[in-house]
DNA sequence: CCATGCTATGTGAGCGTTCACAGCAGTGTC
DNA sequence: GACACTGCTGTGAACGCTCACATAGCATGG
């Protein structure tokens, strides 16, 4: 701090460049990693910078070149398990990539408020918008809007033209259906999310698919809200007809709901109703019983979708798909059937 | 859409200024509703902006007037229930209020990561910095960090000159404890969250307080990390000692731990021992039993958050700090002692 | 009738950066 | 020795907005 007097406003570019004997333009360039600069002169702006505490203007430099080193997350349900982890893993690897992360989140989803949040993100001039909303109708909403900067969807890869990271969850609905059906089972019913959710309607295909697979009638499919008070309401049901001698839920907080009406019932789990869960939150191996259900890592695809994201910011190109596996995680709520 | 050729380009203000027949001063009179502009002026002028599409450009506002209308948050654990919660509801409240909002997550608090996080947030010029920083570590860094601009706290109103939004979190745990010395409990364990959580250390002194009101003693306080597994072994050591008749856990996941390890040694739960959570998570109603807790509303956390900040980004006050009281909800974990 | 004040509007500068271009050494080629 | 070429550096003009100030019109008052 030997260099003249203190300056009242922040430093900018001019002052280091004084500090430092070029122009602003030779400081420009070291912060950018031009190529055409001595090391010499590198080295010496770079203290000039140390030393005056320099930080560059993200507004100026995204006035000029319209972009704003900012990924917009446009999301609905926050609060949520899944949605929760994802922005996480969006704003951990986007930070480590050095941009910053602007979120909007949308009370309700329709398509003016879609359009709503995607202006309040552009406004800001984000590089790039990474989407959290697990809903069918958005990709319909997104395909009609055009949106000049790279778009990539969280848990919906390749459907239409849209970019973005898939989980398999097809699969993971297939893993817990199969475990059912590998133990004996053959009536095993379904509590599954919204059907206007994409992962309810995959879990659902899955449980499907694994039934057909093996023979089986999918017969028994109730639509839930995700939460536990609807997988409660579910298990009494399922309690009362006895029709079925598994279920497997779409998450597990549906699960825990049954686990309770199942208690509730009388009825035992696993030795009666082997119950299975979905996203083994850090929650189900503590439920009576510690609950199997499928594992599904959500930090982990918020950072993938940061990686395509980069990808597709760096080469313009369209960037490759990643996909997420799940794996099944077998506790204590699924046996052989005893009947 | 009858204006011309359309521009290659966005339209800027002097675009418009020309459609409407004005200066483009006196655009950005309309824009930032200054008195001195006539109504016929304002209409025609409101007209041509809807004509052009017109959106404002954020980084040329922002690099002169040194503000962006973006809050910043800076948190930890932000995947958690209370966190995650208080997070939507200020970027809800800030929504409103036409601000954006930035996220910069702490993956360890030090206070390192913290001034680097701040930096990354006064970089885009916040306007003002939300901190979701639940240790107590973060209020010592904070007041030896000069940030220039307004600083709320969620969940830590008055300490040391900082403003913020305290919860009252001493009265709901003295809630919990009150309950369970009115069933007649005289031996009340506490499992608390990590002591260096102010969340944590609210707890234990409500738990401490409601004790010594009652004239009874604070004897068995085990140290928990909020998880359940944590939960779930101190359950265990509970059910062997049989030292207590009640357990009061820091929150719901721990609760849940309990409840699992008690169900495992076979110790009814209230019969044996009464077990009180904290949070009032959804799922709690559909623990087995459903969980006695206490209430409290991190959403609403957040969004008083946003208000104080608006009143000190508005009068430039200190802003009166605001408070959220918890509630206890009573279920089906607690009763009086047998013995 | 001119000084005074108020309202509605326009003019030009400046915010701090990057971009396009110009310059100016030094090196190599014919 | 003229020419291109490469490597490094500087100059000036944008970018799109707001701020301070200037100006015009019109009423008020002595």
């Amino acid at each position: 701090m030997s260099t003249g007097p203190e300056l009242s406003r922040p430093p900018v570019m001019e002052d280091v460049a004084r500090v430092a004997g070029v122009s602003h333009q030779t400081v420009s360039r070291v912060l950018n990693d031009h190529p055409n600069v001595s090391a010499r002169t590198k080295e010496r702006v770079e203290k000039a910078i140390a030393e005056l505490g320099y930080r560059r203007n993200t507004a100026a430099r995204s006035l000029v070149t319209r972009r704003s080193q900012t990924i917009g997350v446009l999301g609905t349900e926050m609060a949520q398990y899944g949605p929760s982890n994802t922005l996480l893993g969006i704003q951990q690897a986007a930070r480590d990539a050095g941009y910053f992360v602007s979120i909007a989140g949308l009370r309700e989803v329709t398509p003016d408020t879609i359009k709503d949040a995607l202006g309040h993100l552009m406004d800001q001039a984000v590089d790039g918008i990474v989407v959290v909303v697990p809903h069918p109708g958005i990709m319909e909403v997104l395909q009609n809007i055009t949106v000049s900067v790279p778009l990539v969807v969280a848990g919906a890869a390749g459907d239409g033209g849209l970019s973005g990271v898939a989980v398999d969850q097809r699969l993971g609905a297939r893993l817990a259906v199969e475990h059912l059906v590998r133990l004996g089972h053959r009536r095993i019913a379904h509590i599954s999310g919204p059907v206007d959710w994409i992962d309810a309607a995959a879990r659902i295909d899955g449980w499907r698919e694994a039934l057909a697979a093996a023979g089986l009638e999918a017969s028994v499919l109730l639509e839930g809200d995700w939460s536990a008070g609807c997988g409660y309401r579910a298990g009494l049901a399922l309690a009362a007809e006895r029709a079925v001698t598994a279920v497997f839920a779409a998450n597990d907080q549906m699960a825990l709901g049954v686990l309770r009406a199942l208690h509730e019932s009388g009825v035992r789990v696993p030795e009666d109703i082997s119950v299975v869960g979905y996203d083994d939150q850090p929650e189900a191996a503590y439920f009576t019983p510690p609950l199997t259900t499928v594992n599904q890592d959500f930090v982990e695809l918020g950072r993938l979708c940061i990686e395509l994201m980069l990808e597709r910011l760096e080469t313009g190109g369209a960037g490759k798909a990643a996909v997420v596996t799940p794996g099944l995680v077998v506790r204590a709520t699924t046996s052989a059937p005893l009947g």
